[in-house]
RNA sequence: GCCGGCAUAGCUCAGCUGGUAGAGCAGCUGAUUCGUAAUCAGCAGGUCCGCGGUUCGAGUCCGCGUGCCGGCUCCA
């Protein structure tokens, strides 16, 4: 009989007899290994456990002290969760269900939607399925036997997988009892292995099969496991803490922004609190910008259509702008003529499409509804509600002519724009429909490019250092080989797409090339970060762009005496203002530091004979730029001391007798406490000193 | 936009199977003058998101609309 050579992980070898499994190779180390077995790695790829080996190998048994374990453990949760519901409902067709980042999720289709109380229901079956412990088994067959058995149990998703990714390859289902997985594996051995209380069913969501949403859209439940209790409760307490910094409930708490039904949704009103933030942010920046060379200006929020039309905003991104706004001549002339509103769009598209007709030959590209003609005297010109500001900026830019002894030119404004989010995006701070950039456009030379992208990327630096955002990741968006959507040439993007690669090189931290994030004009830098709860927000952004110079035919004169066409670069730090205040309310949790805090100090009379001296304090701290108030309200001192850790002022000055014959202050920190009795004058230095360096510490 | 859920006082929430609303906090008034996270008492506060419908009767049931929440799709 042939023999099987075993390398352990420690080096050691023994020998098999033909046929053995890696189950066999664990119980010859100690039936406890057996037992705590969920797969093998053999080779390197892993492998069920029950598997017989495949020849000589190496060999390592995954338990639940491995990396590979929890992926491998949530992913047969995800097919105990599929066959429970099988199970409870028979007439749902599952999907796909994978694992993802803290958890996985199952796609069912289903012609009654699941039920929250559902859940609870299905976690129970789940239980009394591990009771069982229905061995799972892995099974290969050639696709069109996968395909044909999940037609015969009338699974047409999984037989359109078995399809798809088959072809050319033997397949593998998963059964475990009645119910069977269109699945890679590998899965723990049988359900038994799964121990209940370590998984937690979260939510319904619908989501379109395979991402599309032309297709059917399907019933989603996201679930999380992990291999212990303990893990799991660990993981539920993080996201009820999260809930807590949500920024839409701080934004409440602590009055920084507000919206409105009357005003519309997706529409920021910056209260005074976050008014206040936002200002100094804009300080911070304004300051920033000075010294690198920038200059400030200011342009309307709305501009003609003929100006998008050169861009090529419109009307190729007719869909997420507010309409346009039709100018009165001309909606009078329609009217008279009984024209709908449908013809009037229609007219104001016509008009736009001629125009786009001759600039996006220039600009080398396709263009959009050539095929509409109509008669002059029916073409109609309004205003758009600005969707971007580098209309405007090209405009000024263009106003006057340029050497190259000019460049590179940098015009900055914080420039509020209106996009017509899907009401379904909208959240909070992070997804507006009317938001502040703090924008900028550079216009340089060829050769200048790289230079002045790395001085964006530096700007960034500086921006994210200061506030103490480290965690956050960076994508250069590139186009998107297959994709129609982008105007220019190839050899532009090209180069356009080298600088901004070359620039991140230089970064110092590490970032991703992901095709098909580029914007239309051309590709970008982006700062991504995350929210309290996971989900990704682009902030900062630089953007190369060889393609608006030429929509705009703008030129500057070089040493040859020549017309040469300057490159443009987009470049937003922040991103948005409000999007980045919502982030930081996140990250600050509501406790900002002292230069952005609305409230800096607040005075904390210990009795009425003491207010009068807090207010004379309190004067002195205004007059040095603090933001300072005085609660001199009949409470206790533990009240109002209660009431400003709540509202998160970073610092309370108590004065009772002690203080007002010392001409002190009791200091106490948001965080930190009591620091103890200060002069009252000294500590003032100490606070203007923390607010001059823009320091995040509290203490 | 799509799927699902939710909408009661300024805020957080209670209100069983239909019988015209309640608490805590905040607010106001008064008393208390107090030393590092809640002093006491009283008062006031609600078109139960909006519009229809069913019913003798709707906060509660049904339909439509609006907004919010989670997800999908989208994000120049």
């Amino acid at each position: 009989m042939a023999e099987l050579n075993v390398t352990l992980p420690d080096g050691s070898r023994r020998v098999f007899p033909e046929g053995a499994t890696a189950l066999d190779v664990a119980r010859g180390i100690s039936p406890r290994l057996a037992d705590a077995a969920f797969a093998a790695k053999i080779d390197g790829r892993l492998r069920d456990v029950y598997l017989p080996l495949p020849g000589d190998c190496h060999i390592e048994i995954v338990t639940n002290r491995c990396a590979d374990a929890l992926d491998i453990y949530r992913h047969s949760c995800a097919h105990l969760m599929a066959n429970a519901v099988k199970e409870l409902f028979p007439e749902a067709k599952i999907a796909i269900g994978p694992t993802i980042e803290n958890g996985f999720y199952y796609d069912f289709d289903r012609p009654e939607p699941f039920q929250p109380e559902d859940l609870a229901k299905i976690e129970e079956r789940m239980e009394e399925i591990i009771s069982r412990d229905t061995p799972i088994r892995r099974e290969e067959m050639p696709w069109e036997k996968a395909r044909d058995l999940f037609e015969k149990e009338g699974e047409p998703y999984k037989a359109e997988l078995a399809f798809e990714r088959g072809q050319n390859e033997p397949v593998s289902i998963y059964r475990q009892g009645q119910f069977n997985d269109f699945c890679r594996g590998p899965h723990l051995p049988s359900t038994g292995k799964i121990k209940p209380g370590t998984f937690k069913l979260l939510s319904v969501a619908g989501a379109y099969w395979k991402g599309d949403e032309h297709n059917k859209m399907l019933q989603r439940i996201y679930a999380t496991a992990f291999l212990s209790a303990k893990e799991l409760e660990e993981h539920l307490a993080r996201l009820e803490e999260a809930k807590l910094r949500d920024h839409r409930k701080l934004g409440k708490e602590l009055k920084l922004f507000h919206i409105d039904e009357d005003v519309g949704p997706g529409l920021i009103l910056w209260t005074p609190a976050g008014a206040t933030i936002r200002q100094e942010l804009q300080n911070f920046i304004s300051e920033e910008l000075r010294k690198q060379g920038y200059a400030q200006v200011f342009t309307p929020h709305i501009g003609k259509l003929t100006l998008y039309k050169t861009s090529g905003h419109f009307p190729y991104y007719k869909d997420s702008q507010f309409p346009a706004i039709v100018a009165p001549e001309s909606l009078a002339v329609a009217l008279e003529e009984n024209c709908s509103c449908a013809e009037l769009m229609n007219r104001v598209e016509a008009a736009s499409a001629r125009l786009a007709a001759s600039v996006n030959e220039r600009a080398g590209r396709e263009v959009i509804g050539a095929g509409q003609v109509m008669p002059d005297d029916q073409l109609l010109d309004g205003f758009l509600l600005k969707p971007m500001n580098c209309p405007h900026h090209i405009k000024i830019f263009s106003s006057q002519p340029h050497s190259y002894r000019d460049l590179p030119v940098r015009l900055a404004e914080f420039g509020t724009v209106y996009r017509w989010e899907q009401s379904g995006e909208l959240n909070g701070m992070t997804r507006v429909r009317g938001f502040t950039q703090d924008d900028a456009h550079l216009f340089c030379t060829e050769d200048q490019v790289g230079a002045e992208v790395r001085g964006c990327l530096s700007l960034v630096k500086i921006i994210f250092g200061t506030l103490g955002l480290a965690d956050y990741r960076v994508r250069v968006g590139l186009r998107d080989p297959d994709s129609k959507k982008y105007t220019g040439t190839a050899d532009n993007w090209d180069k356009a797409e080298e600088a901004c690669r070359d620039a991140a090189r230089t970064l110092g931290v590490p970032f991703t090339e992901e095709p098909g994030e580029a914007a239309f004009y051309g590709p970008k830098i982006d700062f991504i970060i995350r929210d309290v709860i996971g989900r990704e927000w682009q902030l900062g952004t630089v953007q190369v762009d060889y393609n608006l110079p030429i929509r705009f035919d703008l030129t500057y004169t070089g040493a040859d005496n020549a017309m040469h066409r300057p490159v443009m670069i987009h470049r937003a730090p922040f991103g948005s203002m409000e999007r980045f205040v919502g982030i930081l309310i996140e990250h600050f949790k509501g406790a900002f530091p002292l230069w952005l805090a609305p409230e800096q100090v607040r005075l904390l009379p210990i009795a009425d004979r003491h207010v009068s001296y807090c207010n004379t304090v309190a004067e002195n701290y205004r007059a040095a730029g603090l933001r300072v108030s005085v609660d001199s309200r009949p409470e206790k001192t533990g009240y109002k001391i209660r009431e400003a850790q709540l509202q998160k002022v970073p610092y309370m000055l108590v004065a009772g007798d002690r203080e007002v014959d010392a001409g002190a202050v009791s200091v106490r920190a948001l965080k930190g406490g009591d620091l103890g009795v200060r002069p009252s004058g000294e500590f003032l230095e100490t606070l203007r000193g923390r607010v001059a360096k823009r320091t995040l510490e509290l203490e």
